[in-house]
DNA sequence: TCTACTGTAATAGTATAATATTACAGTGAG
DNA sequence: CTCACTGTAATATTATACTATTACAGTAGA
């Protein structure tokens, strides 16, 4: 299984395809040049619409992430490994402040991370 | 102003407003036995419909964090801070495994918590 | 050349969120 | 009592996300 959708979160399951195929790609778990996989596969896969998935590889085209091969598929381009970086703290500074403002306390944040990141 | 919606987000307004009115009681700028805005002037003040507003505060009467008194509005019970502190844990722990994934250093996470909270 | 896969497109239908609008009933201050 | 505020309810409309389905055209391997 490439990857799995959250069908209960407030994220639209064609932005969660997004972030993942994103993540595979700055994880190196698809290369440039390489084939992602099919509209119909991956939508048989995760459970949905190919019309969804359709959508996901459309727009990741359109960020100049992927690029579609007609009758072949859709290979890798490459990614703003700093953009995406830079979403990812931002949402990141959100929840923090968030945190914050609910009155949790700093060492219970470093604690979830340390928790996954090792506390060394 | 009370707060604000972010209208760009995928969090959907009815949404936004219980958590931003959960933010306001665990901060104790409502207490308990005081009436937050009614459902009309809260509306007004932040640019949504009054039937966004009475579906967020509904939702929040049946957590039990807010009551209805017809005719007048509706005042505050209480909340359970364990069941904030829990869910934005929760929320945070997912965010951090979203950003190791991406190959984002502790020390980048760790920058942004001592922005927020101070370095001490 | 077949055939089975690709992407692409179009249409229709459903569910949800949010809006706009109107209406009615309870509360409380003057 | 009156009036201006409360909550509550119902209806209609729009936009978005998602599904279901059918169709067509390009690609590549047997």
């Amino acid at each position: 299984m490439w990857f799995t959708i959250d069908f209960h979160s407030h994220v639209p399951v064609y932005e969660q395809i997004k972030n993942k195929i994103k993540e595979k790609i700055v994880k190196k778990e698809v290369n440039e040049n390489e084939f992602i996989p099919s509209i119909r596969t991956l939508a048989k896969e995760i459970g949905v619409n190919l019309n969804t998935v359709a959508r996901s590889y459309r727009e990741l085209e359109q960020e100049g992430i992927i690029q579609s091969v007609r009758g072949s598929g859709y290979i890798v381009i490459g990614i703003d490994k700093d953009k995406i970086f830079d979403e990812k703290i931002e949402e990141f500074r959100k929840i923090v402040i968030s945190a914050k403002n609910l009155k949790i306390e700093k060492r219970d944040l470093l604690k979830v991370i340390d928790e996954i990141y090792g506390g060394e």
